[in-house]
DNA sequence: CGAACCAATGTAACCGGTTACATCGACCAA
DNA sequence: TTGGTCGATGTAACCGGTTACATTGGTTCG
């Protein structure tokens, strides 16, 4: 492996000088830096970047957690993560931590360890032991958001979007109207299944227990929860799912029960991935600016990391759409 | 930041002896390693695992290059790959690269930087300059496999995959089969390509340049490419698609074209993603254990690294399976 | 009793860059 | 002429671990 002292003995020159017109050309003679740079060029000097993080204790990394790449709206997210981190130099390592915190704790390590200069999390888990560390680390936390202000958030507003999606609900004269929710721990959930209690509450619709069934965002638990929301003696005329993984699964239950969407039934969903629009029948759900989450998160990070001031309660809410599609309409008589 | 010198003097023993406490503990004495261990709890001290990489030339991570994580293909793969990696004590850097070359380039550049021990590439593109250099870099080729024996490869036999698809569909009477086809230069496409070519050749029927539309494995591209199969005089009763996005794209386009599936049209799509089963009709595919690609991809890769011997141009095909569902139908007559 | 051996630990070189500080020669102004 | 300044470059300390080799003290055996 060819190394700068090499490259410097083949220049006639230092190590020093080699490092210099590789990182500040500008302040070698133009002669001297062509020297080098041929040297570079023959020997195929590649500087050892372990050494270079290693001295200079940055390395130009960002870590991202995601619960799982697979879903299309985290992908969406990444991407724009991506993009900016590249714009901005950095360069992103994705962990597909499948919510495992041990796994989440390990990758988060590489911001402690210094493998990484800052980390974005994608769930709400803080992956540190020192919550209460008094210089903050360099992590910011995106989509679903922690309660605690650990560190700065980049937000939906999940309680108004569910409200709006059920007072489109309310609206088509749905009254009986049944919820899929996601994971049990998640806030996310939380927040949505509020949003849709203050909305029945202000049409003055009693909440009813057995309308709300648990999920966890997979295609499978939205087909199972439908299940048993048909079992009930007065059925839902509308089922609203948090996700829209959920609502597709629901719809191929409920046709395989002879009912049609949305004629017989409705079904919301939440997200616009990208399948949403090409279910039969197309899904209405709540859209998100996935990829501006990903570059608010970055933009948030690299501020940390670059020493500008960020508050550690930093806040940005992102808004939502709701996209009305053909999976929902006016409740049967 | 406390380091292993800080930790030393608390111990009272030298520097040495703390590494040694806490890499080869057995050679220690039980008291001393003790004292160490307390030191290092009391200090909080956490290795500088940039130092420990830089020093021992080794990082223990594993980069893998992947088109679109969004893919739930490419997903699971993951998943294999995350499982197997972290079962033999290495972590999984994850690039969604997008396909782009330069990306790929940079982030392969973390192997030949020693940032990473070894690469895995799920696309079929070489992402090192020195394709011929002696001693092969530290690479796998999984799932889309280059030609070229550059480095060992894990695939599928995708000739005789479509071959057996397209059977399936001449056995059910269809002999206007069109294809929608991935991206242009694949050589996935390439090879399924063939075996659809194959098995209309030993099934007597002529070849149709007309019924081959390009596409992009989009669910955007399924639904175009449709449209201008029924462009035709005399159109296709079946439409094998080279991914299961692009069934599903192509199966929303038939229905509002008002065509039924499979009763006027059959479709069959490729690889068994989680949402092919949750369609209207659920899709005719082609399962892969894309779980055991990422393993054996991490297997291969592992032993490159450690230095077992790995042939250059060894090559695992994993096996795959016709999964028959409702999308493909006896020709109509 | 002394040589040989061994377990436990210490000393210090080393990995490959970066950079503070030193050095040197050219140029300029007093 | 001389002291000061400045640009270009060299010297060497340093980052924080790992590990070859040295050292020490105790035990075993001829």
């Amino acid at each position: 492996m060819t190394n700068i002292r090499k490259v410097a003995e083949m220049a006639g020159v230092s190590v020093a000088t080699v490092s210099r017109a590789l990182k500040s050309p500008d302040v070698v003679s133009p002669e001297t830096r062509e020297r080098v740079l041929a040297a570079v060029e023959r020997s195929g000097y590649r500087p050892n970047m372990t050494a270079v993080q290693f001295r200079s204790q940055r390395t130009r990394n960002l870590v991202v957690l995601v619960p799982t790449v697979a879903n299309t709206f985290f992908a969406r997210v990444i991407s724009g993560i991506q993009e900016a981190a590249s714009r901005q130099g950095y360069a992103v390592l994705l962990c597909n931590t499948m919510a495992d915190e041990q796994a989440e704790r390990d990758y988060a390590a590489m911001v402690t360890n210094r493998q990484a200069d800052g980390i974005i999390q994608l769930r709400a888990f803080y992956p540190f032991d020192d919550q209460q560390s008094l210089d903050p680390l360099p992590m910011v936390n995106a989509c679903e958001v922690m309660d605690d202000a650990l560190c700065p958030r980049v937000h939906l507003d999940n309680r108004a979007a569910a409200r709006v999606m059920t007072e489109h609900l309310v609206q088509l004269g749905h009254r009986r109207i049944g919820m899929i929710k996601g994971p049990r721990l998640s806030p996310l959930t939380r927040d949505r299944l509020r949003g849709y209690q203050e909305a029945l509450e202000d049409a003055g619709i009693p909440p009813d227990e057995k309308l709300i069934c648990p999920g966890d965002f997979s295609l499978a638990s939205g087909y199972r929860a439908v299940a048993s929301l048909l079992e009930q003696r007065q059925r839902p005329t509308a089922i609203f799912c948090e996700n829209d993984e959920m609502a597709i699964g629901a719809i191929k239950r409920l046709k395989e029960a002879g009912l049609r969407v949305p004629e017989d039934i409705s079904v919301a969903g939440f997200d616009d991935i990208s399948f949403a629009r090409y279910s039969d029948p197309p899904i209405t759900t709540i859209a998100q600016p996935a990829e501006d989450f990903g570059r608010e998160a970055v933009s948030l990070l690299v501020s940390m990391i670059e020493g500008t001031d960020v508050k550690r309660d930093a806040r940005r809410t992102m808004p939502f759409e709701l996209v009305v599609r053909n999976s929902t309409g006016p409740a049967p008589l």
